[in-house]
DNA sequence: AGTTGTGAATGTGTTCACAGCC
DNA sequence: GGCTGTGAACACATTCACAACT
């Protein structure tokens, strides 16, 4: 409706490909666990196993960030991991809210990965007037009437949506115009922002709906359709391998 | 451990790319909105704008699945609407269990989009015995021991882990065992599965990490590094519009 | 010998732009 | 005139395979 253009493409990446910053998370995760296991290095071909890729992949991704191995040796873990965090700016303090305290926003909020890397709650805010001062995991939830002045005063920059989709869209502009530029959206919407604003979507129904695909067509191996609709003609060359990897992201459980 | 391999690639995708099944749900959406309203056609124009993408990357999709539309006029609502469910495998009903009923899991179990599009939310399962029997959105936990009877008898093939990290991979491998050949994985760590199960991961933390090193690229300019880290040279052509769309999932709040 | 870093080759995805049909 | 469907061009991503270095 009011910005009528759909999602911003925003700030292209420096050198570092999209599909590479996607991935520099899970290579974080991967070397800080071998850090507090104090395993002092590791090779492209360990690492890349750890993190559910192959070498040559994670090889390529790390080159985009500077020639941090030795040859004949490998990576050094803890440089890694430092190069890593400050590259995805974690070596500063990223405060959040999170807008929408229903089952999902509460598992958000108790999700412990959240400061360990950075991020920081500093905010619940909920439309329910009765959830107002009830504390959800030692964070007592604000109204959303105060929501402009908690981003201003807490300098947030990124805003998490996890109210019902016909509030979304509303939440966001009001996230927008108060400063926010990173969202991150439960929310099962589309969300229209402005030039500049990041959006970044989690969407179950969606996630399965993907896996169905597959399913069926693991079911079905020469499932003729029954009506006539034509099917695809070209099939290309060979299978190769795809994998259902992309970039997704991930919840905590509690 | 036990498998050695990483995330396997699954059956290849038919004829239609992997990129384009994943926008598949986001037109559905689109469609099932205008199909309430009783709209009776769309051009690619405003179904694109309405599923957040261009129009020339949805005509593209559509022509993976057939001709579907008629040239001066645009697409039939409801013909499209049953084309992709088809497609997607929604027709036919697929029972899901959700393993790991901490707050997380609770929101996914409570989720309403889970019956509306062909997934039933069959048994959700916990390793606390004091879990055992309580309802949770009116479906009663049951516990691990009956992982695999539950399975069998409910002809599952999609499993949600909402478990703790830890517990992941172990549940992972007896939901295998048992005959799942989906997962979508909530646990922020890396899966392990045989060739032709496909796992696809919602990972909270990624996500967030994602937008921080945008974020952070939007605030520094210029900001010369302190250390003599050598930046990456080239820099390619043009910025173009990359976008943080990817082919990411979405969470239901409550 | 072992492992990184990277050009080159290949594969996948997006966009352009227009012929073809309504 | 309007809109779809698609070949061709382009852009992005992955993989190969090996030279460069320790």
């Amino acid at each position: 409706m009011a910005t009528g253009r759909t999602h911003r493409p925003a700030t292209r990446s420096r050198g570092i490909p999209e599909a590479t910053v996607a991935r520099l998370p899970l290579y974080l995760r991967a070397l800080t666990a071998l850090s507090e296991r104090s395993v002092p290095t590791v090779s492209s071909e360990e690492l890349a196993a750890a993190a559910g890729v192959n070498s040559a992949k994670l090889r390529k991704d790390f080159s985009y960030l500077g020639s941090y191995g030795t040859r004949g040796v490998g990576y050094d873990v803890e440089y890694l991991v430092y190069q890593i965090s400050r590259e995805l700016g974690l070596t500063q303090d990223w405060p959040v809210v999170i807008v929408g305290i229903g089952n999902l926003g509460a598992a958000l909020a108790n999700y412990g990965g959240f400061a360990s890397r950075g991020f920081r709650v500093a905010a619940l805010i909920d439309a329910d007037p009765a959830m107002a001062g009830k504390p959800v995991a030692g964070i007592p939830v604000q109204h959303t009437d105060d929501l402009e002045k908690i981003i201003e005063d807490n300098g947030v920059s990124i805003g998490v949506i996890a109210t019902p989709a016909g509030a979304a869209q509303q939440v966001c502009d009001r996230l927008v115009a108060a400063g926010v530029t990173s969202i991150l959206n439960f929310a099962p919407t589309v969300l229209n922002v402005p030039e500049g604003v990041d959006v970044r979507k989690v969407d179950l129904s969606i996630e399965l709906q993907i896996l169905a695909f597959h399913e069926q067509r693991k079911a079905g191996e020469e499932a003729a359709s029954t009506d006539g609709t034509g099917p695809v003609t070209a099939v290309r060359g060979e299978s190769g391998d795809k994998g259902p990897d992309g970039d997704v992201p991930a919840v905590m459980p509690a």
